[in-house]
DNA sequence: TTTAGCACTCTGGTTATGAGATTGCCAAAT
DNA sequence: ATTTGGCAATCTCATAACCAGAGTGCTAAA
């Protein structure tokens, strides 16, 4: 970071003023720093400080004589300098671990809960992304008719998590080549990510006496059970708490931020892009580069389930109150790796 | 129907008003009726017309000097005396045609395709929910062992549908109870509809000599399995559309509206609750008693999937053109219902 | 380097005003 | 008996005018 070179000062003004304009979602002038904040400075100089502010792109002011705001590059400063994570409160730690403890323990569920929990207890909106299948690394598959030319196929990745979707067959089955073709696929397959196993199935069943009707639907290029696009992997909740919000206010804007969530798709990728590394990952504003969440940040991190990982987060203006989030997002991705992880792997049990 | 009583120039005047007030939003005066569509009356006729339509409570005045707008009541008089079914475009034939033919073809992804579809051409919010199991009879049931502790439950129902559920036990799994235990089950089960057999199960796996610690997953009370809660099987899109409209220029309003759409379980119990006969069915502001949607209306409609049934429909301010709607929720269902009984039966073929 | 003072600017709420739309009703016309 | 023209009355909505309030930038003094 270049900004190194902000005064002690410096720091502390734009601070306060971030912080009050979090709380007000007001323009924020001098005279509310100097007092409310007891800098013990008179306004007029904070004016000067503002103003070097304001030339370093930190802040800016809506019009002339309204007080001012932060920018995109300013929240960045402050997020990355002076942010002080605020511990969590004990009443959101028990909510997060009431939501893992209640209900139906499979993964969509848990992550339908996650979403939830988090849009209530931030205010913002609460997003869960389910694991990324192509990752996992195969440990069986099994299949199973379900009526005339209809074939459920299990795919059972390892550390337990495991997919089914339904294949349509011309015509109906013969039990043994089912059999048979389990066998093989289960023979050469095992133990490969579904990525790679997308990549070169091809070459690895060309040899087999499998019936070449059955063999079709695993091979096709467009077939779905090794790619996993499915877009409905996607759980948003919380749409209520930022719809009041002023950034909102404009109808046309709400509106194609609504279709944006909705689409899911997009959002989707972009988390998961932006999602590399360990830990906490934020996002602000024009940092992501789509237009209809200009005037939103993200924050967002990992959790493992498994071998595997998801993403979680949430989504609301960049004006947000950054340092209660992160401690809670970073606490719900922690509580949700264990909850998915818990039964399985020994090595994750000494922990 | 009491309103045979309704003289034919009332008829007239309501439709047309009602038609002019569906296009504009805006109250509409006696003036406009009398001109814009031509009745061969002056306005101060249509004004006597118009006070006679207050009393009957078919429609009313926001304010003194404003023109009129329809009551609940003078739409559910309009749509059961006064509409025209307005036949489908070839345009909306076409798309929803393609929407069945394209994507994958199992039943999450069609349902998501016909919300969206119905969302787009009705410019509404569009919504789709997947039949009800319970009424499924059962076909078979499958055990596949997923990692230690995990068990993949898959129910099929006649006609071709599945749903698999993921349970979880205490400890491993021993190969040959579960082979027993998927005997047994499918043995006693097969044939009854998953209701009746939530609904008695206890008595019908009594005298088995199973693993009591597998059979205790069947029986339990409140096990998933049989009961089928899902929320998520609820499709709805388009909410874009509706956020522009005069209907929900109050944020509040909106937002508690949004709230209701996520939760969805209630839209859900409301629409089930609303599609019991056959055809379309129209539900206008507050005939459906829930607060968040005071000022909209349903038209849902059945579709069959084999024996099963579910619904579709769209939701929009009760100001929706109804003509248009209906038919195309009539043929999005006749068509879903096409698509998900194709295969398998054959006295479908027929038809 | 900081501060007080001051002219200047812009917003946002309030009020006033007036055009426009529509009604209800009465009396005249059909 | 019905329909219509005329007209006063009412209410909304958009526009303009106004003013208090908040905040700035700059200069000169502390």
């Amino acid at each position: 970071m270049s900004f190194d070179s902000l005064s002690q000062r410096e720091k502390k003004v734009l601070q306060n003023l971030i912080n009050h304009y979090i709380q007000t979602a007001d323009p924020v002038g001098s005279r509310v720093i100097a007092n409310k904040y007891r800098m013990g400075l008179s306004p007029a100089t904070i004016r000067n400080t503002l103003q070097d502010l304001e030339e370093m792109g930190l802040i800016r002011q809506p019009h002339t004589s309204a007080g001012r705001v932060p920018t995109d590059y300013g929240y960045r400063v402050f997020v990355d300098m002076l942010l002080r994570q605020e511990p969590l409160s004990d009443d959101d730690t028990r909510k997060i671990k009431a939501m893992i403890k209640a209900g139906p323990k499979d993964l969509e569920s848990i992550l339908g809960q996650a979403s939830k929990i988090l849009g209530e207890i931030t205010s913002q909106l609460g997003i869960s992304i389910a694991p990324r299948f192509e990752e996992g690394k195969l440990a069986r598959i099994d299949m199973i008719p379900v009526s005339d030319g209809k074939l459920l196929v299990v795919i059972s990745v390892e550390s337990g998590l495991a997919r089914s979707i339904l294949m349509e067959l011309e015509s109906s089955i013969d039990q043994a080549e089912l059999v048979q073709m389990q066998a093989v696929l289960n023979e050469r397959l095992t133990g490969l990510s579904l990525g790679q196993i997308r990549k070169s199935i091809d070459d690895r069943l060309r040899d087999t006496k499998c019936s070449p009707r059955l063999l079709k639907l695993f091979v096709d290029a467009d077939t779905e059970i090794w790619s996993m696009e499915s877009n409905e992997q996607v759980f948003i909740k919380g749409t209520e708490n930022i719809i009041n919000q002023p950034e909102f206010a404009d109808r046309s804007r709400l509106s194609e931020f609504v279709k944006f969530l909705e689409e899911r798709k997009a959002l989707k990728e972009l988390i998961e892009s932006k999602s590399i590394g360990e830990g906490i990952v934020i996002t602000i504003g024009s940092e992501s580069s789509l237009d209809q969440i200009q005037n939103c940040s993200l924050v967002t991190s990992k959790y493992r389930a498994g071998n595997l990982s998801g993403s979680i987060g949430i989504i609301g203006p960049t004006r947000m109150p950054y340092s209660k989030l992160i401690s809670i997002v970073e606490y719900t991705a922690q509580s949700l790796t264990e909850a998915l992880t818990r039964t399985g792997d020994e090595d994750e049990k000494e922990k």
